[in-house]
RNA sequence: GGGCGGUUAGCUCAGCUGGUUAGAGCGCCACGUUGACAUCGUGGAGGUCACUAGUUCGAGUCUAGUACCGCCCA
């Protein structure tokens, strides 16, 4: 055999290798899923990424399992269809374009309507791909050629056709209610986008003076501010302190008008004093106890978070309430200016810290104000029903379970959606109205005149709900409401891989526009991942400067490494923990492997020549004990990765191929099958043959995974055809076969040389010396393991050579194995037989303190009796087995003259 | 206030439907540059499985409670 030459560098080189890789891919299309192929589909559709967003650890997260799984399928022969695209994110998108507008001292009423929209469109044109790109880099295997974007064409004919369809069933209605609404967005949020943060604020305690003479009631509140637009006070029927008020009026502070004093039953007795003051058009459980009691609903605060009177009731004519000196001012500071104020009149009775949950905008973080404005809902219970059905009809599930009550609670006290946004980037919502006569209706064209009497039409200004376009996802990106090839064929899909955040936001309402507008579900399974968090456990974000940008991972050690940390890293819905201080212990797991693997690789193809020789072609009886054993090992792993892999626990998957190639195939069979490649012969052909094999079939396995450094050797095993790509690659899932004899016989291997290693750092023998070992066995199969593998136990153990005997009269050192059979190393000069007793004797101790727990177990009748006969008879083996090691310890202390 | 999850080695985490001598990676200690790999090899140290009570022949694993941490919903 000529001498190995080694043509790859001793270290993996991602950034060579990665970018030809994956353009090689491209080219040859192996990420495109075809409509008309005879393979069962299997679809992803991708979580689409805001058109303005950049990468950050959740996608590389996200979209690396998304990955696996599409990988995995595409090997198994599916016809696998990961779609992507963007999501065109209205006021995420808005208020960048809004902020550049800024910088040049400009508003968007500076430019108009048409102007801003189209201005916001060359910035998407710009860097709306930016995103996708990224995804390259990690690997992603998307059918780029299906990308679809939210507010592409298409797209918009879909979500227009949705929300006329829904009107026209009834689904759609006007809605005259108490909103949340950013002041700085200047739009209505859904429940959803205005999320509760909590807070310590402060319950502030105010007089209200009765205007009929002596004395007040006092509430108490958390936003003072508000009480400009109160419209009367309310207690508890039952409570005994409000019987001498209701039915009278107290005089509201600093807004002038006197109001009632109610009794309704929603009041919490024990919240403050008993007494709540009611704003009707500021907060949503007022708004209801105002409709109860027919009171009026002033505005006292403008859109933009300042104070002001506005119209909440029309034609309902009233005076100003909001002080002159308070006209304009921000809401915070009016509440300061307020406090200030009642405490100058004695209103105020006391201040004391308060606890509470603060809602606030999911896209600027802004302190949300609950407002009364009018909004278009989406009723949502009818919608709901069906779903439900389909849940506990088992049509499809979530995983991990544990969401799945989650997910009904939510289902099951739905409420109504509101999906007006006052915004300009976005669906404008198709409703018109008659200029003329007033009627009002959804197109699905945009009408010339009204069809009632011809006026003039004017459109709603506002546009709708990103999450309204993007609930359509399943089956719009497939052309619907068209029926395409693409939608008959991919609908439903199968895996929707997203974070648990936005299971309310997007995944329920999927589910929902699935069934009533495709008929069934669109997807199987809902698998939802972790979060990718710091040391501290805090979401890893772009204002707490916690965050690790995964193209930073990827240039410094490659997209296998990230990929491989984020799914080795996880287990199944459970967050995963990276420290942005230290990339290099973050990720050095993933970089050591693939630089094992490489090395591997290294190795292994420098032993195999052009021809070498396949499995299937040895000639029968060629295989030695070790070559079975590793055979068998590789069918264990192939079965346990893929069962790991059907189950979403990626982890595990992945650490079973790690330990294969790293525990098994490197540290035992590579090193055990070292002489025999030397040899040139028949045998050095059967040890090719099993290493190409357990290698070709170890990069599939590990693929989906680490799709980059496996295709790089891959590509390099000798017989591949040219344009074979490992993406397209079968999956092994019967690779190698079982041999429960051969693992026995290794296992036998593994613990002699073990066992002699364990001596040699015992009596600290230099490593280069090596030295005489002799095995006395207990057991056939102890004996015909060592018999068999007594070159592969010389070498790993250092051995100078390996007897196999019934008896030893060389001095040195012992061990017992677990048959009692004795390995014995022979050692020159003086052997410490005190520290060789020691040895021995602790070995001795821990086995007598086993046997006596175990000895007691199986005295016991309550558990020979009442436990399984399996497990009795495995603890009696258990039992015989360290009986056997025992004598042999025994019987070694005895030999050496142990005290 | 209601619900869910977590608490296992210095750190990050496995441990599946109760039966192992409780594991891995990183870190740590000792030795080592043998023609795949020092991003490595060999050996080693390190855990009263948060706490309390219970169920059971048997509990890291099941039940209840307590403490702390996190998430979701109000």
């Amino acid at each position: 055999m000529p001498e190995p030459t080694f043509t790859l560098p001793p270290q993996y080189d991602p950034r060579g290798t990665e970018a030809p890789i994956y353009h090689r891919w491209l080219e040859r299309g192996v990420f495109a899923a075809r409509a008309d192929s005879p393979r069962d589909p299997y679809v992803i559709v991708i979580p689409p990424p805001n058109v303005t967003g950049v990468l950050h650890m959740g996608h590389g997260l996200n979209d690396t399992i998304q990955d696996v799984l599409i990988r995995f399928e595409r090997m198994r022969g599916r016809e696998a269809l990961w779609l992507p695209g963007t999501d065109h994110a209205g006021i995420a998108t808005q208020n960048v374009v809004e902020r550049a507008l800024a910088r040049e001292g400009k508003t968007r009423f500076d430019l108009g309507r048409e102007q801003f929209v189209e201005r916001v469109w060359a910035f998407v044109r710009q860097t709306g791909d930016t995103i996708l790109e990224q995804l390259r880099q990690i690997g992603a295997s998307c059918d780029w050629d299906r990308t679809r974007f939210t507010l592409d064409a298409g797209y918009s004919r879909a979500v227009r056709e949705v929300f006329v369809s829904l009107w026209e069933e009834g689904l759609i209605y006007r809605g005259h209610r108490v909103i949340h609404w950013c002041p700085r967005c200047l739009t209505a949020l859904s429940d959803e986008e205005a999320e509760f943060h909590d807070a310590t604020g402060a319950l502030y305690h105010i007089r209200y003076p009765l205007a009929d003479g002596d004395g007040a009631v006092v509430v108490a509140t958390t936003r003072p501010e508000t009480l400009l637009g109160d419209t009367a006070v309310v207690v508890h029927p039952d409570d005994p302190r409000g019987a001498a008020f209701v039915g009278r009026r107290v005089r509201l502070p600093l807004a002038d008008v006197e109001i009632p004093v109610l009794a309704d039953d929603s009041v919490d007795r024990e919240f403050g004093t008993g007494f709540v003051k009611v704003t009707p058009a500021h907060d949503a459980s007022d708004f209801e106890i105002g409709q109860r009691h027919g009171l009026a609903m002033p505005l006292v605060m403008r859109e933009d978070g300042t104070m002001g009177d506005e119209d909440g009731e029309p034609g309902v004519g009233r005076r100003p309430r909001v002080p002159a000196l308070l006209q304009g001012l921000d809401r915070f500071a009016a509440r300061e200016r307020i406090v200030a104020m009642l405490r100058e009149q004695d209103l105020l009775v006391k201040i004391e810290p308060h606890q509470h949950a603060v809602r606030r905008c999911y896209r600027c973080n802004s302190v949300v104000e609950p407002r009364l404005s009018d909004q278009w809902f989406v009723r949502m219970a009818p919608l709901a029903e069906p779903v439900l059905a389909a849940f506990h009809a088992g049509e499809f599930r979530i995983v991990p379970e544990r969401w799945e009550a989650t997910f009904t609670n939510w289902m099951e006290n739905i409420r109504d959606w509101n999906i007006s946004r006052q915004l300009w980037w976005g669906h404008r919502i198709p409703v018109f109205t008659c200029t003329a006569c007033g009627h009002a209706w959804a197109d699905r064209v945009d009408p010339a005149a009204c069809p009632r009497c011809g006026g003039s039409v004017e459109q709603d200004p506002d546009v709708l709900d990103t999450w309204f376009s993007s609930w359509l996802w399943p089956f719009a990106t497939l052309g619907w409401p068209e029926r395409t090839p693409d939608l008959e064929r991919f609908y439903p899909g199968h895996t929707l891989v997203t974070g648990s955040e936005i299971l309310f936001f997007w995944v329920a309402r999927m589910l929902m526009a699935g069934h009533h507008f495709m008929g069934r579900r669109p997807f199987t399974t809902v698998y939802l991942h972790g979060t990718a968090r710091d040391t501290q456990h805090r979401r890893m974000s772009k204002s707490l400067g916690n965050g690790i940008d995964p193209l930073d991972v990827v240039r410094l050690y490659g997209a296998d490494a990230l990929r491989w940390t984020l799914i080795a890293g996880s287990s199944l819905g459970a967050d995963v923990i990276l420290d942005p201080d230290d990339l290099e212990t973050t990720f050095a797991p993933g970089r050591n492997f693939a630089n094992k693997l490489w090395n591997i690789g290294r190795f292994i193809l420098a032993q195999l020549p052009a021809g070498a020789p396949r499995l299937a072609d040895l000639p029968p009886g060629a295989l030695t004990p070790a070559d079975r054993w590793i055979l068998s090992r590789l069918h264990a792993t192939a079965r346990a990765v893929t069962r790991m892999f059907e189950q979403f626990r990626l982890d595990e998957g992945a650490k079973q191929c790690f330990e294969f190639t790293w525990g098994e195939l490197a540290d035992w069979y590579v090193e055990a099958v070292k002489p025999r490649l030397q040899g040139g012969d028949a045998d050095a052909a059967t040890a090719q043959a099993v290493l190409a094999e357990c290698f070709d079939v170890a990069l599939r396995l590990l693929h989906p995974v680490v799709p980059f450094i496996t295709e790089a050797l891959w590509q390099k095993l000798p017989g591949r055809a040219p344009e074979a790509l490992l993406p397209t690659a079968s999956w092994p899932a019967e690779a190698g076969r079982a041999d429960p004899e051969a693992d026995e016989e290794f296992a036998v291997v593994q613990a002699v040389v073990t066992a002699v290693r364990n001596l040699r750092a015992e009596y600290r023998v230099p490593p280069r010396t090596r030295l005489p070992v002799t095995v006395l066995p207990r057991s056939a199969t102890t004996r015909d393991a060592c018999v068999a593998e007594r070159d592969t136990i010389a070498r790993l153990a250092a051995a100078s050579e390996v007897a196999i005997a019934d008896a030893v009269a060389a001095p040195g050192a012992s061990a017992v194995l677990a048959d009692g059979s004795e390995v014995h190393v022979t050692l020159t000069g003086a052997v410490d037989t005190a520290q060789e007793c020691r040895r021995l004797t602790s070995e001795l101790e821990r086995l007598d303190k086993q046997l006596t727990g175990l000895a007691a177990k199986l005295a016991n009748p309550q558990f020979t009796d009442r436990a399984p006969a399996a497990v009795v008879a495995r603890e009696r083996d258990k039992e015989r087995t360290w009986r056997d090691q025992r004598a042999a310890l025994a019987g070694k202390l005895k030999a050496l003259g142990c005290g």
